[in-house]
DNA sequence: CCGAAGTAGGACTGAATTGGTACTGTTTCC
DNA sequence: GGAAACAGTACCAATTCAGTCCTACTTCGG
């Protein structure tokens, strides 16, 4: 259903509740609890997210993690791109030659527009954004969003 | 990796070789000629998306598929959801209590955001769209997408 | 009336992916 | 040197996906 994966799901929230305690390690234990998420589960999430470079890692007894860069700096879609690997809709749309009817299948190039459009979204969504207790503070985002399709649609004649 | 399953796609693709012949009735055999499907599987397919409403089908010797509306009035969302269930890209945004967090989960409502996004960029393409022949023919349908994007915006300041 | 060509509707299977656990290091602090 | 943290990897159970197959049922044409 067009789900992303439960792992892409703890990784945000995991984020987002780093990103409200900013300037102190987490460590994964912690965090386990406060999101009611096994602690196994935490600590392999956290794992990915550091190996991307989203997360410091503090070895040792004092050790945890906490953000690498600025909430405000890390988009949803770096999170998705890291725990679910490239985004790509269609086996279609993913670029290298998967799909059998490349080139001559006529859909193609649109479903590269929505996987575009898809990206956009992610994109417009900062940690920051997520970490934020009012539900919709994307007034900066959104319009980011919007400058993005705007500058794909070329035209601006409604042709059919 | 954020994608649809094999079906949709199949879905998406035959829908467009029908709607780019309109007029006459399909056979799954036919179908699975042109787009290298086997026919089995494009049987499949078409029967979910008749049952969905979005073909007609006629039984007997001389039967096949033919599209139920007007290419134009057919967006991919609509396919989409037939084929793949209902648009939810976290179980957050699903809207039944299926996430154990729901309520007191801090990124619920901005997942919800994200999920309507994606909506909006299928919904705003249509079958028309897809079957035209070049590629980026979205100007009208990127409008509406844009339309959208902005009334979810409400207030207009940057503020952070 | 009968057979061919089509859809309708299942059941079924093998493979891949996911979600989750367990175990064994390694590093750092005290 | 031991405890508490991260690091890495292997593993397993469950689910989902992709695809096939089989048996109806319906219609057209002779």
């Amino acid at each position: 259903m067009i789900r992303l994966t439960r792992q892409t799901d703890y990784g945000v929230l995991l984020l987002t509740v780093i990103a409200s305690h900013p300037g102190r390690g987490h460590t994964a234990r912690e965090l386990a609890e406060s999101t009611r998420i096994s602690q196994a589960m935490v600590s392999k999430v956290l794992k990915l997210l550091a190996q991307a470079g989203l997360l410091q890692s503090q070895l040792g007894v004092k050790g945890g993690y906490s953000l690498a860069r600025p909430a405000e700096d890390v988009t949803v879609r770096e999170i998705v791109d890291v725990l679910e690997g490239p985004i790509a809709i269609t086996v279609c749309s993913d670029g290298n030659g998967s799909c059998e009817q490349e080139g001559r299948c006529p859909v193609e190039a649109n479903w590269r527009t929505i996987n575009q459009a898809i990206h956009g979204a992610l994109e417009a969504i900062t940690l920051a954004d997520m970490a934020a207790p009012c539900p919709v503070t994307l007034s900066g985002s959104v319009a980011k969003l919007g400058a993005l399709q705007g500058s794909r649609t070329g035209a601006t004649e409604p042709s059919a």
